[in-house]
DNA sequence: AACGCTTGCGTTATGTTATAACGAAATATA
DNA sequence: TATATTTCGTTATAACATAACGCAAGCGTT
């Protein structure tokens, strides 16, 4: 058995790719719906998980919510910025920070499998749009 | 008007200042319900947001939940190391990490307002466990 | 090919987290 | 005391998430 899940995998990457903010899961559901009448939040869900797994999709913790992965290389925790005003969320690389995250916790004697680091705020774009009005 | 809200404030405190990991909301509402039984989740919910205001508790985002804030000083972001194993939440300094993380978004004009940090992972004594058994 | 075994998906149902909205009680002002 | 204002408790419901079951797809064995 290969391919039976990941027709909706793909349909789900689709609809995150093509939102400009983060879509919690039963936004993706509701996008879904057209296409997908009888569709469930399990369904959505372990879309969601197997993309999360694989590193094409990530959760924004603090909006209980989903977005695309938009590096190349998937293979590494990011940061995200979350405008506050537009909802846009972006992710920035910063390998450094990571390492001095990993280090301070390591001195602790606590083991880090998993970093969690999103900003809020304000973008550049909604930043300027305030000044200019 | 001055203290209508704050008994239950500091009652929702200790409940957190007790526990030894992270509670949701509803772990306080059940905490709660022996002395007041009929307190429903808003109340709790409305204590919570005045003490996350003030700094006294802290909103774990990756965990829908919340603890007791463990530093004298409240008015400063923080970082939460998790333990995955035996849930316990610490709160680290490092206010070097939080000017990077400013500094870096900065640079793509992004205005930074709030920071949430949480390293999940295994704490020293649950390391430890794992080495001796 | 027929059979039974394993896997994982869709669905139903429900659990968990969070808040909108309203009426009542407390306080402030005059 | 009358009235305006604030904040609180309560009811109700919204939003987010998962347990559990049964069916169907793929796979190995005969």
């Amino acid at each position: 058995m290969r391919t039976r899940g990941e027709v909706m995998q793909s349909k789900i990457l689709a609809v995150l790719k093509h939102a400009d903010s983060a879509l919690s899961a039963y936004d993706i559901l509701e996008a879904l719906r057209d296409e997908f009448p009888k569709i469930a939040p399990p369904t959505v869900y372990r879309g969601l998980a197997a993309l999360t797994e694989q590193g094409s999709v990530h959760r924004v913790e603090s909006l209980n919510s989903f977005v695309a992965c938009t590096n190349h290389n998937h293979d590494h925790a990011s940061i995200m910025s979350i405008c506050d005003d537009c909802g846009s969320v972006e992710e920035n690389e910063a390998p450094k920070i990571f390492d001095d995250l990993s280090g301070l916790l390591g001195k602790t004697g606590f083991d880090a499998h998993r970093h969690v680091i999103e900003v809020h705020g304000v973008c550049a774009a909604c930043g300027d749009q305030d000044n200019a009005s």
